[in-house]
DNA sequence: TCAAAGATACCGT
DNA sequence: ACGGTATCTTTGA
């Protein structure tokens, strides 16, 4: 388990075998550690602004999952769509939509927080101030 | 297998 | 503005 201190907060994470198993957030700081990995190599390049190539991700569960993934890696940085959008050119239910996103063990490399709902801002796995601080940041 | 829950949306009143 | 219903995937019993 290694960890990254962000300005929101620390995200802790699983890197082995070359490969990342998931990432959480905290609510809390804690104490910074630098790792040499490609995981805190992304994490730093993303909250300095720029973009950069994926680390390798532990391979989704199921299709729906897959599919997911790449929905959400097609919606560029800066810009949000709420859960009936992503929906509809998925082929599937807002209110599934919602139940994997929670799922998603890759929150922010996987930017799950440009998801919103229609009348506002929807939830987040890790608790709304995450999602604010991300939306925040990015529409700088 | 089936039932229940989810980070929703939409339409009726 | 509020409440009920439609809708789809996962997960646990």
């Amino acid at each position: 388990m290694y960890s990254f201190q962000s300005p929101f907060g620390v995200i802790h994470y699983d890197w082995h075998e070359g490969l990342c198993h998931g990432l959480t957030l905290q609510q809390s700081d804690m104490m910074h550690a630098k790792h040499d990995n490609p995981v805190s190599a992304w994490l730093s390049a993303y909250f300095s602004g720029t973009t950069q190539a994926l680390p390798a991700l532990a391979p989704a569960k199921t299709n729906f999952q897959r599919k997911l993934r790449h929905g959400l890696c097609a919606i560029p940085y800066g810009k949000v769509k709420t859960y009936g959008e992503l929906a509809k050119t998925l082929s599937t239910a807002p209110r599934a939509l919602g139940q994997a996103l929670g799922a998603n063990p890759f929150p922010i490399i996987i930017p799950c927080h440009r998801v919103v709902a229609a009348g506002g801002l929807g939830g987040f796995h890790y608790g709304s101030d995450w999602k604010k601080s991300l939306l925040n940041f990015e529409q700088l």
